[in-house]
DNA sequence: CGGTTGTATATACATGTGTATAATAAGCCG
DNA sequence: CGGCTTATTATACACATGTATATACAACCG
């Protein structure tokens, strides 16, 4: 059996850290977050999360594989751990495409511009996100399920704002925003695989198909209104 | 080096075989189709292909190891084949699910009917394509992609068909069928890991968002026709 | 200083893998 | 039969992996 002790607290949580109290024994050379980004290192567009071992990952960071067992469980909890920073990383940059979106930039085409960029810039966390969602543990899925729904909710709450503004309807925002972001990343990921120039292609394809679903929800919407 | 011998023309090939000349030395005791067999006995919902190992799906076979080489030059060769496979039996499914449609059970809801019917069995071939379209080798995704536009090919056409029976419009048949087939399978794609009792809201979340994609195609293509 | 505590490493082991090499087995032809 | 051809297996090797155990190291506390 392994340790995975506890303690562990120096500086490991990459966020907030209340007083603490000084730490006992030797100090740590390494923190949650220098695996997760050696991890990261590893990965790329030839090379998924499942595929990376301990020792591998260990290697990278300059530790000895057991010392890897202070930190994670195993590697799947570390590959939760990375989803995580993924998520709220690529959420950040979506969100601060949303708020320079205007009238005549909608929500929705600033963050796909922002989404696409991101994608062709190398940025790994899209990539993860991208094409670790259908493989690996139960607990991995959901995590990366997780950071979809934050995505969609996020979106919801956008559509319907921008509904109101604009005087639109829109008939069932939760779908809608859940059909736009599951959409734009299963689009994502067939894109990463083809080189830069076919790339624009698929970006004026999603943007063409988000239209129409837009088109739809608030003719659909419409529609229920004279309804009544 | 492996010999990985051609001649094994025995009876390989899983469909027609013209004349074919009297075999040589030794039979074949298993053929590529076996082995294919051996894998999808492997694979779950929580195995996937590219976790396989060569030996095991030899030992499943009941084979040495060498003895893959025979057939497939590797694991990777053997996942393609796989592919090809499910993508086929597939497409005859939803293909027999689509003629039984009728002007009052639309080409879109029959085929997501059927597939989730096939989700809802436990059916292997679907489990694949869904989940295993992001990760592995370069020619293993161009295999999936290849599959998922066959899907979006037939789709097309039936829209077409559809839109001209009905007299409705159709903006951009290929964005449509394209973003039907990828947002049905990301769906699935999570509704595969959900409990039976979840699927069916899913399903019902599907067909809405379907429905507002295909509102949308209609609407834009009056606007269309208006402008003119 | 010595004791205690948490961390990191070294060594080791069993297990699984891909595959090279060589030997064996089975079927046909002359 | 002997010879040829193809298929299959046995054995073996080098390598990587996860992890158990034990030991060394660094920092604090009294």
């Amino acid at each position: 059996m392994q340790d995975h002790a506890k303690p562990l607290d120096s500086e490991s949580n990459g966020e907030q850290n209340p007083p603490q109290r000084a730490h006992q024994g030797r100090k740590a050379v390494i923190t949650r977050d220098d695996l997760i980004d050696a991890a990261l290192k590893l990965i790329g567009p030839h090379r998924s999360i499942s595929t990376l071992s301990l020792r591998e990952v260990a290697r990278e960071a300059g530790i000895a594989p057991n010392s890897f067992y202070r930190h994670f469980r195993d590697m799947d909890e570390l590959a939760i751990a990375l989803i995580d920073r993924a998520g709220r990383s690529l959420r950040k940059i979506i969100g601060e495409a949303r708020n320079r979106a205007s009238p005549e930039r909608s929500v929705v085409r600033s963050s796909v511009e922002a989404f696409m960029e991101q994608l062709n810039g190398d940025e790994r966390y899209l990539h993860i996100l991208l094409r670790e969602g259908t493989v690996g543990s139960d607990a991995f899925k959901q995590a990366v399920e997780r950071e979809l729904n934050f995505f969609e909710e996020e979106l919801r709450v956008d559509l319907i704002r921008l509904a109101e503004t604009n005087n639109t309807g829109i008939y069932e925002p939760a779908l809608v925003a859940k059909a736009i972001t599951r959409l734009v990343f299963a689009m994502g990921a067939t894109a990463m695989d083809l080189p830069l120039e076919k790339r624009a292609e698929i970006q004026e394809q999603m943007t063409t198909m988000l239209r129409m679903i837009v088109v739809g929800t608030q003719t659909m919407a419409q529609s229920d209104t004279i309804r009544l």
